[in-house]
DNA sequence: CGATATATGTCAGTGTTATTGACATAATAT
DNA sequence: ATATTATGTCAATAACACTGACATATATCG
């Protein structure tokens, strides 16, 4: 008597599935280590990271831009970029077309403060990468935008082919 | 006179090294954002998702077997523990050759839950996986893979070939 | 057997990130 | 003039994680 195989679609089964649900927890959590190593020993924190990095990327942004990329409360954020500015790690300029935006971008000193924790997973991204080929980093990027969501995925697509 | 491309391999360039960072983000945040809507009407979050999920997992594994996988210190996991065996989620059971041990099981309600929280992020990664094809499935945890500690490799095999 | 190590549990204090809700101000748009 | 928008701020709360210290039961080693 034969028995049925779980699923035809052999990398749909539930044992693939769990692969990626468990690699995904596995690599965000070490993705995360080094640069938090690096912020212990500042008064800032992952938030504070994060806010550095989407600043440099996106700079002129304003407070609703980061708001809305990153999904987040008004308040979380206040505080975090208020410590930013008030630490002198992003400057504020009113903007010009409309005074009530505040403009946002990196002082040198977030700069050198940015390039120090990208440094870190830059090395570990590039070593995965390199270990994993030009085909297996495309099949990556190509999973990772159909996990986020679909409402989503045009924000998401404009921020990284920036 | 010619301009020099800022790196002969071109997926290893700043740029396409943000883009990895940015879609392990942007994805990350989506991936848990399901799961923590049903844990939100719930008295757990997120923390006991993946006590939950590891246990299912790993059924009869230790304390320390799951502080070892998950990499957090035993009074994170005791409160969070704690609580999903006081409200009847997870079993404990003397260990037989160890009696010191405690052995961690889903109860029957603890297996319900959990099915109830993977659902979400099943269809999710089954939608992703689906649209990418299973080349791009295998890059994706290749790359994965090789972003988690070296150390910590041996032990991620371990769980994802279980 | 006695000393040491291991597995687990617990208490107390702290810090970070995030939330909701309410309210305030300045500038722009209708 | 009024409404809306962009931003800021105050207060309270919750989840998660940490460190350090100490306790108990069991196992193992000499």
């Amino acid at each position: 008597m034969q028995r049925k195989l779980p699923h035809s679609n052999l990398y749909l089964r539930e044992e693939e599935l769990r692969r990626g649900i468990e690699l995904l927890y596995f690599a965000y959590r070490d993705f995360t280590r080094d640069p938090d190593n690096i912020l212990a020993d500042s008064s800032f924190g992952r938030a504070h990271h994060r806010v550095l990095y989407f600043v440099g990327r996106n700079p002129g942004t304003t407070v609703s831009g980061l708001l809305s990329l990153l999904r987040i409360t008004k308040q979380s954020l206040s505080r975090v970029l208020g410590q930013l500015v008030d630490e002198g790690y992003i400057d504020q300029v009113a903007g010009v077309e409309d005074r009530r935006q505040r403009l946002l971008h990196l002082t040198e000193k977030g700069e050198a403060f940015e390039k120090e924790l990208f440094e870190t997973q830059r090395q570990r991204v590039a070593e995965a990468y390199k270990k994993a080929g030009p085909e297996a980093v495309a099949g990556f990027w190509e999973v990772l935008l159909n996990i986020v969501n679909e409402e989503e995925r045009e924000t998401v697509l404009k921020q990284i082919e920036k």
